[in-house]
DNA sequence: TCTGGGGTCCTAGGACCC
DNA sequence: TCTGGGGTCCTAGGACCC
């Protein structure tokens, strides 16, 4: 058995647990540059505010609603979140962080799984201010779906039998129910059936939860493919997806964003990138991989019809795998070059590290590392910029951008052999 | 004017090998 | 001369998730 724990409106109500006065308004989250909606309270759901909807459309029912729109606080959210997961994992011997705002928990062994989840949930009220639901279900799709269901009975009311509210756990409803419940839920709200599958699904009448379940298996194969199949047995009751207690080291690392303004020369250009990658490295680092390759990317708004368009991309191969910021710097700008055209409105860019390996000391002393950048150990260096960072906040400490870092390395090209330069020269302190 | 960011998995097709 | 078929690897693209 499984359950599903997760917050409700998560960072909205991250925002209420410090700012009560915020309750029973109409809430929004905002993205970077408050580019789009990504959280909702009740009351902004209430008032037909769609998840993911740009801004510029809702603004005005900050007037006509008393709408409040708060930029995001990614930081207050994964604090939240880890005391969060950690009362979660008393629910049972295993826990899988699935998102920032949602666990799995393996019950086996467990007794009195309701009672316990419902002790959970108020924990977790009590102690953090979340209110939480909690499906409970012989695989992890139905989880989801249990964890639906807890949510609608408690925000409205009369659509499910009360008690279901805050926690459902499916082992303890009758078939009829069951049923019954499959037949009321959209084959789009089923996990793993996205919009483009429900679309097809629908133009073969297969437009809920229960049509999906009863659907012939052979045919879901060969039409849809390996995936959806899997979601077929679950919802049957056939487990086929296991718990990720320990999930495996990421295979690659992405810093992307989109500009708050559009860029259109080389220069913010190379300064953005540059700045991907330093997170981009840090995050490498902390999980103590290489990376073998640099891929940049820059394109337009894809929203903007009368712009002339442009998307392109550049992978950069490391001659050996890295972690130092600097190599990464000096890859990430060589893309950047590579696939810059001037004249374009570009809205976004972004930089992923892939072909990861993890930094064992073994791989680190076979390998000579030349250290041409300067003459001295750079992971000690690159471990006190990620010390000094965690300490005094993200951007404290970074390398120069790497036009700067270009330049300082073509001054160190024409440097006597007698002239040091030692990295001070490129390290900013903010 | 203004439209998120960071991931995963699967499949199809081409290249290559024996 | 006859010109097969199966396996593997890689990549791009599409789908999904929160």
């Amino acid at each position: 058995m499984f359950a599903l724990l997760d917050g409700n409106n998560f960072y909205a109500s991250c925002e209420r647990v410090f700012r009560p006065s915020l309750k029973g308004i109409p809430l929004v989250v905002l993205s970077n540059n408050d580019g789009c909606v990504i959280a909702r309270s009740e009351e902004a759901k209430a008032i037909g505010i769609k998840m993911g909807q740009p801004y510029f459309q809702v603004q005005h029912l900050h007037t006509t609603h008393g709408m409040v729109a708060l930029s995001a606080n990614f930081a207050l959210y994964g604090d939240m979140s880890d005391r969060m997961m950690s009362l979660a994992a008393g629910m049972g011997p295993e826990q899988e962080i699935y998102s920032i705002d949602e666990c799995f928990i393996g019950l086996q062994g467990v007794a009195d799984v309701t009672r316990r989840a419902h002790a959970i949930r108020s924990r977790i009220q009590r102690g953090i201010g979340i209110t939480t639901c909690v499906g409970i279900a012989p695989t992890k799709t139905l989880a989801k779906l249990a964890n639906h269901i807890a949510k609608d009975a408690e925000r409205k009311p009369g659509s499910y039998p009360p008690h279901l509210a805050g926690v459902c756990n499916l082992a303890e409803i009758s078939t009829e129910l069951l049923a019954h419940m499959l037949r009321c839920t959209p084959v789009g709200d089923v996990w793993g059936v996205g919009r483009r599958i429900a679309k097809r699904l629908c133009e073969h009448n297969i437009a809920t939860a229960w049509e999906l379940r009863n659907a012939p298996v052979p045919w879901v194969r060969s039409q849809f493919g390996v995936v959806l199949e899997r979601t077929v047995r679950e919802l049957q009751g056939i487990a086929c997806l296991e718990l990720e207690t320990q999930p495996p080291p990421k295979q690659q690392i992405a810093c992307t964003r989109s500009f708050g303004r559009p860029v259109t020369e080389l220069a913010p250009l190379i300064e953005a990138v540059s700045h991907f990658t330093q997170r981009a490295a840090e995050k490498l680092r902390a999980q103590e991989h290489r990376c073998g390759a640099v891929h940049v990317f820059a394109h337009t708004s894809p929203f903007r019809q009368d712009d002339a368009r442009f998307a392109q991309s550049a992978t950069i191969q490391l001659v050996q795998p890295s972690a130092d910021t600097t190599v990464l710097l000096a890859a990430a700008e060589q893309g950047v070059r590579k696939i810059y055209e001037p004249g374009y409105r570009l809205a976004k860019a972004g930089v992923m590290l892939l072909d990861l390996s993890p930094a064992t000391l073994e791989q680190a002393s076979l390998i000579e590392v030349p250290q041409p950048e300067c003459g001295r150990d750079m992971s000690a260096l690159m471990e006190a910029m990620d010390r000094i960072n965690a300490r005094w906040g993200k951007g404290a400490v970074c390398v120069g951008s790497a036009l700067q870092a270009g330049e300082w390395r073509m001054r160190q090209d024409r440097k006597s052999p007698g002239y040091t330069t030692t990295l001070e020269n490129i390290l900013c302190i903010n």
